[in-house]
DNA sequence: CCCCAGGCACCTC
DNA sequence: GAGGTGCATGGG
């Protein structure tokens, strides 16, 4: 890798790029061998990504570091890349004590205390429309699989260092599949919703490049989509649009609302999820992000 | 064999 | 618009 570099992050937490990275809040990076990050003793895990950003594919490695981020990669451009992907921008101790100062349980102070270092990615929007399409009634680990084998498949190569990276398919790429193609790819009843939402998207029935600037009417917008419902669009917005104040409300929260923020409940998820976004406001989708790695990390299986 | 996994589309009424 | 049902697939 020809460029490379550390990212300070003085006065905050060390990230946790295996619980940022992991937790199905992104699918789009992969971890890789230590020692494939040259130049450095390096024990940490390693993740890559490639994606296009100004024009051009860049591949990028990440690793923790006791100062930062180090990061490796094919472009120069490769630190704004990480800086814009892991929303380096955001001070995560300021965050973490605004929360700490609105939280009326105690819960989510815990999760924030345990959790210490795990931050909310953003990704590219049409990748993270398709990837929280396969989401539904899937662990994480296999919506990850079905992500990279949909690059594999579908995406053009990038080659770096005698190694072939894919990019996740653009909409004119990914409509180029059937249903069938998709099903053998393992997506199973999700497979026509990929190619419904690719084709809209690819023929510009459905308008992803010039999003509204008002919240529900994106939310509207990525509703037209197939297979996008007001959970999925909500992590889209979070995940794919950088809306840092949007909570998903997903069975796990549903459970963690019921049990620590009872009067928070709503008619509906959506409803529940302005509670929450009213009361923790621009950085809600932070709270949800530890909210739900706290609750699945110790009731679940994961 | 059973159950469940970051819900959603589709069909009634 | 509210309420029920089917849904592919793999791991525990």
């Amino acid at each position: 890798m020809k460029h490379s570099g550390t990212i300070s992050l003085d006065g905050q937490p060390q990230t946790d790029l295996v619980a940022t990275l992991e937790s199905g809040q992104t699918f789009q990076w992969d971890r890789r061998d230590a020692e494939m990050f040259s130049g450095q003793n390096n024990t940490n895990p390693v993740f890559s990504t490639v994606r296009q950003y100004n024009g051009e594919p860049v591949v990028v490695f990440v690793s923790e570091s006791e100062t930062g981020i180090r990061w490796e990669s094919t472009r120069k451009s490769g630190e704004e890349l990480v800086q814009r992907a892991l929303r380096l921008d955001d001070n995560l101790q300021t965050i973490t004590d605004d929360l700490t100062s609105k939280d009326t349980s105690g819960v989510l102070i815990e999760a924030l205390t345990e959790f210490a270092g795990l931050r909310v990615p953003h990704d590219p929007l049409f990748s993270t429309i398709i990837s929280f399409i396969c989401s539904p009634q899937m662990r994480v680990s296999r919506i990850h699989g079905m992500v990279q084998r949909l690059a594999q498949s579908y995406g053009t190569p990038v080659e770096a260092d005698e190694e072939t990276f894919y990019l996740f398919p653009t909409p004119e790429q990914l409509a180029e599949a059937t249903e069938d193609d998709l099903r053998e790819l393992k997506l199973g009843y999700r497979a026509p919703y990929v190619q419904r939402t690719a084709s809209a998207i690819a023929n510009g029935d459905i308008d992803i490049t010039n999003l509204p600037s008002e919240t529900d009417e994106i939310r509207t917008r990525l509703k037209q989509c197939t297979g996008v419902g007001d959970k999925v669009a909500d992590c889209i917005l979070l995940y794919g649009a950088g809306n840092a104040g949007t909570v998903p409300v997903d069975t796990w929260i549903q459970t963690a609302v019921e049990e620590h923020y009872p009067s928070l409940m709503g008619e509906s998820p959506r409803a529940t999820a302005q509670n929450l976004e009213e009361l923790f406001g621009s950085y809600a989708g932070y709270a949800q992000t530890y909210l739900f790695h706290y609750h699945r990390k110790h009731y679940g299986n994961a």
